[in-house]
DNA sequence: ATTATCTATAGATCTATAGATAATGC
DNA sequence: ATTATCTATAGATCTATAGATAATGC
């Protein structure tokens, strides 16, 4: 139990326990997905953080900030997931449904949902640039995975095509009674392959492999920051 | 030339040439899609609608009211529309075929995108409930004919992920640089078939009969209000 | 008289900054 | 001295209403 720096909160309850930066972003990113990012205030975000609204301006510059932060903490994990597997020596149609699979079970298991906020159109405006190459990045091995599985030249579209089928759980958990299965991701993933035209290819041996190999590369998955250069 | 009624306008020119709600409509949708709901103001409406601020109230209760008429005039179309295709005498996989594709080609030919609506979290506020009708209804007769196509029971889950296979134009329009094919609702439709378990479908008289149906839906479809009961 | 517009504004926000305060660190 | 919080507030909104005004309709 260290003893904390500054000033002590007039409730001195952390809500996450993990201090003030996560409080804030743990209370915005649930009041983002619930309410939408433009009709939450700032004083919404420290009430819930346990905070008054000026403290939050002392861990980030504007509110947009606080929304940059939690889009990256959502896309890069995605797009790092895709990088090793874009890596990984195993057939096209493999890949593409561990890709698939293990998306769909990143966006399903976040306890906010906070994918929703890749539809705030607050990420059009400036300063979200990071974003975007992020994502755009995750969509290119989209691409490449459909690519290696059909055998065929994939075009921007199908890549977003299937993109889109993964990031619909997102959609579909913010309705008002979602009925998401217990196997959404495992039918994602092979709705995937046939939308890919290789319906030969949603077999059990297919699964067997690809989920070996999420598998494997969660092993080596470290959610803590890299260590510095 | 009929006189108008009432003061004039102090700019009498109307943008849409087709009345002030019209032309409020038509910038609230311009500026709804293009920024968000929260964050377009009364007075940006008013602006591009060639009026002052307060008379867009002389027309609508609220701000909401003027998003809730954009979405009912998107989504209702839609309704329309696969109510006619389910009860048209053909195939099931024909049908799902027609549906899809002048489902996508509706949400592609608004020049506003104004399907991109769907996605605001105002939606999930109360007074909205009219819309979310007509949504739920459009999504069960998407999984009604993905059962009467795949001759299985379809879940909802099954139902929205065809669904979100069409919508999922609407958000590849808001991109930075859309570049979605010519024959984009062509692709989504055939895409919808191998979804269902059935490319064996994806053939050309499955399109030409849909394409058929879907002209002959055409023909007696009236965009005019229905002449009064 | 009716309609559609206008001007003016009340009242309620909301973001970000300035500067004080109450801890710990050295 | 440094840090993290607090209080207070400037300045800029924003929605919706009140009530005046300038047309047409009868």
């Amino acid at each position: 139990m260290t003893k904390s720096r500054g000033r002590p909160r007039k409730n001195p309850a952390s809500p996450t326990g993990r201090g003030a930066e996560q409080d804030v972003l743990h209370a915005a990113g649930g009041l983002f997905v619930r309410r939408g990012f433009a009709r939450t205030s700032t004083r919404a975000i420290a009430e819930a953080a346990g905070l008054q609204q000026a403290s939050v301006y002392h861990w980030f510059r504007s509110k947009e900030e606080v929304l940059l932060r939690l889009v990256l903490g959502t896309v890069v994990p995605s797009r790092r997931l895709a990088e090793r597997l874009l890596a990984a020596d195993a057939p096209g149609h493999v890949l593409l449904w561990a890709l698939c699979f293990a998306d769909t079970r990143l966006l399903l298991e976040d306890p906010q949902n906070l994918g929703a906020l890749y539809f705030a159109p607050e990420l059009r405006g400036e300063g979200f640039e990071e974003f975007h190459e992020n994502r755009d990045a995750l969509e290119r091995i989209y691409g490449t995975l459909l690519e290696r599985t059909s055998g065929r030249p994939a075009t921007p579209f199908d890549a977003a095509v299937l993109m889109g089928l993964v990031e619909n759980v997102i959609l579909q958990r913010q309705r008002r009674a979602p009925r998401l299965p217990d196997d959404a991701a495992h039918r994602i993933a092979d709705t995937a392959l046939r939308v890919a035209g290789t319906p030969e290819h949603v077999t059990g041996p297919t699964r067997d492999r690809a989920l070996e190999l999420v598998d494997g590369l969660a092993e080596d998955t470290d959610r803590r920051p890299a260590p510095s250069a």
